[in-house]
DNA sequence: ACTATTATATACTCATGAGTATATTTTATG
DNA sequence: CATAAAATATACTCATGAGTATATAATAGT
């Protein structure tokens, strides 16, 4: 099998640059709509920062709102991962929320996770936003559950589920607004400290 | 003095009307806003919400982006406000910091604070955006200031107020994004019930 | 009554940017 | 090789919506 730079690539290599090519816009794109917010981005841009053509853009993908979709997806499927990695996790029902609170708030300090907390439900075209709510439910109600089990464990104390899993999402949502990557605190540090507080409430005990 | 109907009114009176137009605008504007983002909302759909032409808009305020500044402006006012009279108050750190928290998650799930949450920088001009921001930090720094007076006198545990102040802020900022008006509970019993829970934080005492 | 000012509307201009028609080149395969 | 398919570009169209020029009615002040 030839894995050496032949000029004859495979057809399996050839799906695999196509689809290395659609990451790099979509990477792109959400960069830059992070920065500038995505009505603020054309696509001519985004295509201009990867020196293509726009067209080009429209090859790989239908159309914006298209592209602003996948991009949330692919942030949206990390933190579901996220979820079902704690969820196999052993320990309490407080560790594993805690486990994956961290991994959550992470991930919502990288280039898809913000692009998720950034983008309003508006901006999507009716289609793709049922389609961007129905995953962000699904991570709610993982979380929910977390809560649950710990609820049931006596791990977590909490009246009101539904609640507590806003009340978290909603502090580690935040950081996509304004932690920067090259800042002082790593975002793993950030979300260490966040989740720390989180458990322990700020009164003293 | 003319009180009554008289169709003669006196300076103040037009200076009064005035305003309350400004504020109509800025009202309808702002619901605009928070229901289809301010990129979605023309001014021309604020201008027939209210019956009137997109010209008097302009006649009242600048241009879009004022428009939205204003908006946003006045949501944070009134968290200015509540910041200073959460600082007024008697008792210990922890209860003047939780009085502020609970009045600023009310105004979040109002028509003001909303956009503030709503409205992301990059949305404003340049120029706008150093205020919106500047404005911002102050709310930041009151907050600040409460929780470093609560951990002064020992009411509030807490190694790093900046961090603290960003997790609470992000919590309290989230209902923005899913609390609506008419919904099962009220702003105040949302707000409460939050604030408990970061006060208490999630592991049983 | 006469003029200036304020409030409002109609009917434009103009830039931007999404999306496309079409041409061209490269790559793959019978 | 010849032809089909994929990749890329140039150069358009076209809708939208911000902002304006201009007209008119109402109100205030002289």
């Amino acid at each position: 099998m030839n894995t050496l730079d032949s000029p004859f690539r495979s057809q399996k290599q050839r799906l695999d640059d196509r689809e290395a090519k659609r990451q790099a816009v979509l990477r792109a794109a959400t960069q830059m709509f992070n920065e500038r917010g995505f009505h603020a981005t054309s696509l001519e841009d985004v295509a201009a920062s990867l020196d293509i053509s726009k067209p080009t853009i429209y090859h790989y993908l239908g159309n914006k709102d298209q592209v602003l979709l996948e991009c949330v997806s692919f942030g949206l499927e990390q933190l579901q991962e996220a979820a079902e990695t704690a969820r196999k996790q052993p320990g309490t029902g407080i560790d594993r929320l805690r486990s994956f609170l961290q991994r959550y708030a992470e991930i919502n300090m990288d280039d898809f996770g913000r692009c998720v907390i950034r983008t309003g439900d508006e901006t999507l075209s009716p289609d793709s936003r049922r389609r961007f709510r129905s995953l962000k439910r699904k991570i709610d109600k993982a979380m929910r559950e977390l809560i649950e089990e710990g609820i049931a464990d006596g791990s977590i104390a909490c009246t009101d589920a539904k609640l507590l899993a806003f009340t978290l999402a909603g502090a580690l949502n935040w950081p996509a607004r304004w932690h920067e990557a090259g800042g002082k605190q790593s975002a793993k540090e950030v979300a260490r400290h966040m989740v720390d507080v989180l458990t322990q409430g700020f009164a003293p005990r």
